[in-house]
This record gives structure tokens, C-alpha cells and sequence, in this order.
RNA sequence: GUGGCUGUAGCUCAGGUGGUAGAGCACAGGAUUGUGGCUCCUGUGGCCGUGGGUUCAAGUCCCAUCAGCCACCCCA
């Protein structure tokens, strides 16, 4: 059970026996993600420690005290990643991708890097999908992103999660926004919870989302943001509203669904899942106008969304959706005797040079071990090699599902066994 | 960073008030000299998370520490 050197805290182990799992949900992405022209970028996992300070806001609680912040050899400051986006505008901003995309559309997924206290859904690090489309503030592309997320969901089978959107505005917008819920809540500020009083100098928005009752009782009356939207803003929203509305995209309403990265301009959505515990939301993500600009890059638009792959797999789990098949070889030799034991190697390449999976196993020697281990790794076929067999210059294939057992010369077996799936 | 619960075999867990460990599953072998799944029998497997303390004696009590789970916070 303790192992000399366990793994990190907050990190864990994708065992085979859900590895299958992993790989399927994120060829569902690549594939999902493809029809609509995303194209894989991949970042490194780390980079200058400054580039998310900026971007994602540096008295967020991810630069204030999530970061894996380290200084190499020449004492640069690093971090690990703690989300996408930035490092994908960094890229596009780098590769001057604005002059050889129109609207670049970008997808990626790995791990990300964030010194969380651990719990159901989140951990230190943990596994991101993602997709940022660059280049145009259409309301067409905010759908289109959107429906991107609903898509992978759908098609993965998950049904148990809601699409909830909001408009968070623009900066100017923004500020007028949360000067006004100071103006509300600071008179009572005697009646909020200590979180809440914190939040009232560091994160205004976050004053509404409060889960302590008597904030929540004080939370209703408060402004709302689309009431404090320009005029640009609001069309916006509305338009954005109405192609999801013909794409069929249920979605709900939110005024006070707030992003936690500084970046996030306009267009805000979540999709949930409430049966995940605590860290319900599957995918979050909006729109970021200014990031590109800010980042040196020349001022272009950006949508994008990210999604966690645990919580994925989470929500898989909860609606009992198997997610892919394990890996099940074709065929498994048994070799029964020294000279058949001798030649097995040789077959079993010879076989798999021709595409097809085999296993053997040259500890195994009794043909009831050979056999028990051919029915546990699920093999379709057991190919029984022995004395008689090779005398005559055949195998016995017998199949494990039927019973059915048959005598075939070398040169046939490659045929039948490609008739079996995998 | 805060709080609650929990760490005993590979896995899931039993082990009143302290007397140096057990089950089921899994694994291995056998019942069945060359035929798996089912059944039965047998067997392998344990620094009882780690360190310290109390005691003649600690899996059991006390302290610390690490880890897991869940929640706060935050977010994917």
C-alpha cells in the first residue's frame, strides 16, 4: 500500500485499465472538433511565469496562489501551465498566425498545473480540451464555439448537463458593472460572510454566486450585468442568443455566471452537471477581445472554451456510458511442448506483421494456464499449437466465444483471423 | 489556506472495553495425461500509511506527520 515514493498529491495514475477510456473521449474531441476546421496547436507545458500573470490576471486565485512557479538555471521564472488559452494566444501572437489565418481556429488538449487542494473533479494536475477561434468577433463564431462543446457532449451520450450563458461586457462596461454592486452591497457589508466582505474589494462578482444564505437573500435585489451592457454588447448577446436558438442549442440564461480570468470579455458560458459534486461545471469558457492585443499581438477577437477531462469521464460514469472498448487481442498462442513452445515467438510475429494482434505468454507452459490466460485477456480466437499439430503443419484455432474448434494450415489462419474485429 | 471523515493483503473491507491479524474477490496450483469460462479443494500474499509516546504488552489509546475522500474557497 505506501509505496517508497508515492505520486504527488493531487496527481494520479491512468492505469490500462482506463487508459482505453481516456483515448476514446479525446479521439471523440480531435474528431467532434474537426468537422468544424480546429486544427491541433500544441504548446509547451510550461512557459514564462509572466505570460499568465498578465493574461489571466495576477490577483486571480491562480496567480496569487495556484501557480507552479519555478526559476531554471539562469534564474528565468517558469510556471507549469495552469490553463490553455493564454499560451495559445501566445502562439498565435508568436507565430504571427494572424497573417496566414483569417479566423484561426485552434484546438488542444494536455495537462494543466494547478496547486489546488484536491477534491472530487479537481486535482493538481488534470487534463484539459479546448478549442480558441481567433480572428472574428461575429456572434456567428460565438455559437459556432459553443456548439462545438454541445456537439462533443451530445455525441458522446451524455445528456445529464445544461448550457447556462451570460454576457460579462466590456471592460469599460465591466467596471461600471461592478462599481454598482459596491454601491449595493457595501452598505450591508455588516451582514455579508467573511468571504463575501473579502470579495467585496477583490472580486466584486463573485458577490452573487455566494452560497451562504444571507448573502444569497442579499444577492437577489442586486444589479444585474445585462442591464449595464452597451448597446454593441447587448445586440451581441442577442444575436448570439438567436443562432443558438435555430441550432437548436438549449441553453439557459444566467446574468450571474462569472469568469474567474481576468481575460474574459463579453460572451460567458458554462455547461453543468450537477450530479459531479462540487466542481459541476464540464466546460467553461467566452469570448477574450482584449487578450490578443494585450499580449503584443495586433488587437484581434478570440472565443474559446475549455473542458476537464476527469469531470468528463465523471459524467460518463454517472450515465453508465462505457466509453470505448479495452484492448482485446485477436488471437492467443498455446504452445504445448518444447518445440512448440520454440517456434511460438516466430509465428506469433509473423502473424502480427500480417495485422494481427496476438499474445502468448512463455511462462505459461500447462495448456490450462495458457488457455485461462487466453480467456482472461478476451481473446476472440485460441490458436493451439502442439506435437500433432506440428507434425501435420497445422494450428488448432479454436474460437472462445463458440467452442468451435477447427484445424487450419499456416497459410489460412491470416484469412480467418483478419474475419474478427481488431 | 480552512473544516469533516478515513488510512489493515493487489482490490473491497472485518478486527467490543489494548494480549504480536481474518474474510470475499483477484492471483497461483490441483480436481480434469492436450482444451478456457461454472463449481469444489489447496496455496502464495500483511514494516496494520509513517514517526514518536503511554504500557509488561498497541492494528486497537495519545501526539505529530503524510496521503485519500468530501466540502469551503476557486475553477476545467
Amino acid at each position: 500500500m505506501s509505496s517508497r515514493y508515492a505520486r504527488p498529491r493531487g496527481t494520479f495514475d491512468i492505469l490500462p485499465e482506463q487508459s482505453h477510456r481516456w483515448r476514446y473521449v479525446e479521439e471523440c474531441f480531435i474528431d467532434v472538433a474537426a468537422r468544424f476546421g480546429l486544427r491541433r496547436i500544441v504548446t509547451p507545458i510550461f512557459e514564462r511565469a509572466d505570460l499568465f500573470e498578465r493574461s489571466v490576471g495576477d490577483t486571480s486565485d491562480i496567480v496569487e496562489k495556484e501557480m507552479y512557479v519555478f526559476s531554471d538555471r539562469k534564474g528565468r521564472r517558469f510556471a507549469l501551465r495552469p490553463e490553455g488559452t493564454a499560451p495559445v494566444v501566445r502562439a498565435y501572437v508568436e507565430n504571427n498566425l494572424h497573417l496566414s489565418q483569417g479566423t484561426a481556429r485552434l484546438c488542444y488538449s494536455g495537462p494543466m498545473f494547478r496547486y489546488d487542494r484536491p477534491q472530487k473533479g479537481r486535482y493538481r494536475q488534470f487534463y484539459q480540451y479546448g478549442i480558441e477561434v481567433i480572428g472574428s468577433d461575429h456572434p456567428a463564431i460565438d455559437a459556432e464555439v459553443i456548439g462545438v462543446a454541445t456537439l462533443l457532449l451530445q455525441e458522446l451520450g451524455l445528456t445529464g448537463w445544461r448550457l447556462e450563458i451570460n454576457s460579462v461586457g466590456s471592460p469599460a462596461t465591466g467596471d461600471a458593472y461592478e462599481q454598482a454592486l459596491l454601491d449595493y452591497f457595501s452598505p450591508h457589508e455588516a451582514q455579508l460572510c467573511a468571504d463575501c466582505r473579502n470579495r467585496l474589494v477583490k472580486n466584486p462578482r463573485r458577490l452573487l454566486d455566494c452560497k451562504v444564505q444571507g448573502c444569497r437573500d442579499l444577492a437577489v435585489d442586486a444589479p444585474v450585468m445585462l442591464n449595464y451592457l452597451d448597446d454593441d454588447d447587448r445586440a451581441h448577446f442577442a444575436q448570439v442568443q438567436e443562432h443558438l436558438t435555430r441550432m437548436s442549442v438549449p441553453f439557459v440564461v444566467n446574468p450571474r455566471i462569472v469568469r474567474g480570468l481576468d481575460y474574459y470579455t463579453g460572451t460567458a458560458f458554462e455547461i453543468i452537471d450537477d450530479r459531479l459534486g462540487a466542481q459541476s461545471t464540464l466546460i467553461g469558457g467566452g469570448r477574450y477581445n482584449g487578450l490578443v492585443g494585450q499580449l503584443g499581438g495586433k488587437d484581434r477577437p478570440g472565443v474559446g472554451w475549455a473542458g476537464g477531462f476527469e469531470r468528463l469521464l465523471l459524467a460518463l460514469d454517472e450515465e453508465g456510458i462505457a466509453a470505448g472498448e479495452p484492448l482485446r487481442p485477436v488471437g492467443y498462442i498455446v504452445a504445448l511442448g518444447e518445440q512448440a513452445a520454440a517456434v511460438t515467438p516466430s509465428l506469433a510475429h509473423r502473424l502480427r506483421t500480417a495485422g494481427i494482434s496476438v499474445e502468448f505468454d512463455p511462462d505459461k507452459t500447462s495448456m490450462k494456464a495458457q488457455m485461462k490466460a487466453a480467456d482472461k485477456c478476451a481473446a476472440h480466437v485460441a490458436l493451439i499449437v502442439g506435437d500433432d499439430e506440428l507434425a501435420r503443419g497445422v494450428v488448432a484455432l479454436r474460437d472462445l466465444a463458440t467452442g468451435e474448434q477447427q484445424n487450419l494450415a499456416e497459410a489460412d489462419i491470416i484469412a480467418r483471423l483478419k474475419t474478427y474485429k481488431r
